[in-house]
DNA sequence: ACGCAAAACTAACGGATATTAGTTTTTTAT
DNA sequence: ATAAAAAACTAATATCCGTTAGTTTTGCGT
């Protein structure tokens, strides 16, 4: 009865992700239906299967978008004139942006990965760990060009990309400052200390 | 057939809570059966009722138990003599030896308690939201008495707790270094910064 | 206006789930 | 040793799930 409404430059299987992660972040992965998911677009749950696979597929494209984002932007930094601390704060303004401009999707991605099947599950890990990887050998140099602290690579890698990925919790702040505020508390956080 | 094996000093309840946290934290609440906790246990699943209420019962006794944890230390740390910074650092290193030691736990409390039911869910939030607010007000005072630079507090205490939180990916490194050094990384870091 | 493809629908299947009921075995207390 | 209580078991129920099959409706190109 009802038809998928599709936004202006959106396929259908578009308008069906949109709703999934928006579900997804909500209800976790698991106890979303595909039923809950039709009814969130006005349709029955087999409709949906004239546009997607499986309830998976809607999982993997959600992680793997999420994903390619982060890896294509960390492949612009590497190449960008900036040093070691620079290409980092980029990274945490990057990690700012996705987070407010692409919550569900962000949100999905870092919680309900561990539902991908494989071979997608150890594709997706093995890309965090490449990404992450990248992260521990910016701040490894910077700590070799003295621009950083001797802490334990691993540690302030993790810190910092934690940190980032608590802004999940932001949401509910969002009104109260603006995402360039927002950018500029995480990097000077982040990298000068909060002490004075 | 098999009877449940319980440790010195506790009940049968716990020996099933402590199998719940480590299978909830693998699986996630929704995908874990009672068969399959049943199984790591080395019973019928219906046995379980004989000493537990329900399954949303497990979930909600692993998640208060952990709240009541970090409850109990932020009033210990909150008489203590220490100033603003220091308070914080000390609830920096509970936070670090809590994940540590009782990762299973803290993980689902972190993760899982979406899928509390009221009135539970509604606690666990508001006691979250109290123990954050607390947090908030510490780095307030922190900046009111020139100790902290002036970042928006609310930023730096979800900052904070976000990125303790992330130890949770710490697991696979635990070997490398001790909870010593780990604690002071993680405090020179968020307290001090990256950056020399 | 008409035909065809896209996309909606209804009905249904096989399987998994939490939990209850009722029964048997095991442990404990006297 | 024996009775009572605790805790295991088997069987079963009602519900929900993802997905398929088959059918009807919709909407676009001609």
């Amino acid at each position: 009865m009802a038809k998928i409404k599709v936004a202006t430059h959106g396929s259908k299987k578009d308008a069906i992700l949109k709703k999934a992660a928006s579900l997804f972040r909500k209800k976790g992965f698991a106890s979303s239906s595909m039923r809950e998911l039709a009814e969130s677009i006005g349709v029955e749950a087999p409709s949906l299967y004239n546009h997607i696979g499986s309830k998976s597929e809607l999982l993997q494209d959600i992680c793997f978008k999420v994903a390619n984002d982060f890896t294509l932007q960390l492949r612009e930094v590497e190449s960008s004139a900036a040093g070691n601390t620079g290409k980092i704060e980029q990274l945490i303004r990057f990690h700012v942006r996705m987070m407010l401009q692409s919550f569900d999707e962000v949100y999905v991605s870092n919680h309900e990965w561990k539902h991908l099947k494989e071979p997608h599950l150890s594709n997706f890990l093995a890309q965090r760990k490449l990404y992450e990887g990248k992260l521990v050998q910016l701040i490894r140099e910077g700590i070799t060009e003295k621009e950083l602290k001797n802490l334990h690579p691993h540690v302030a890698a993790l810190t910092i990309l934690s940190a980032v990925r608590g802004l999940e919790f932001w949401q509910r702040h969002k009104k109260d400052i603006s995402t360039d505020v927002l950018e500029n508390n995480m990097v000077q956080h982040l990298l000068n200390g909060l002490t004075i």
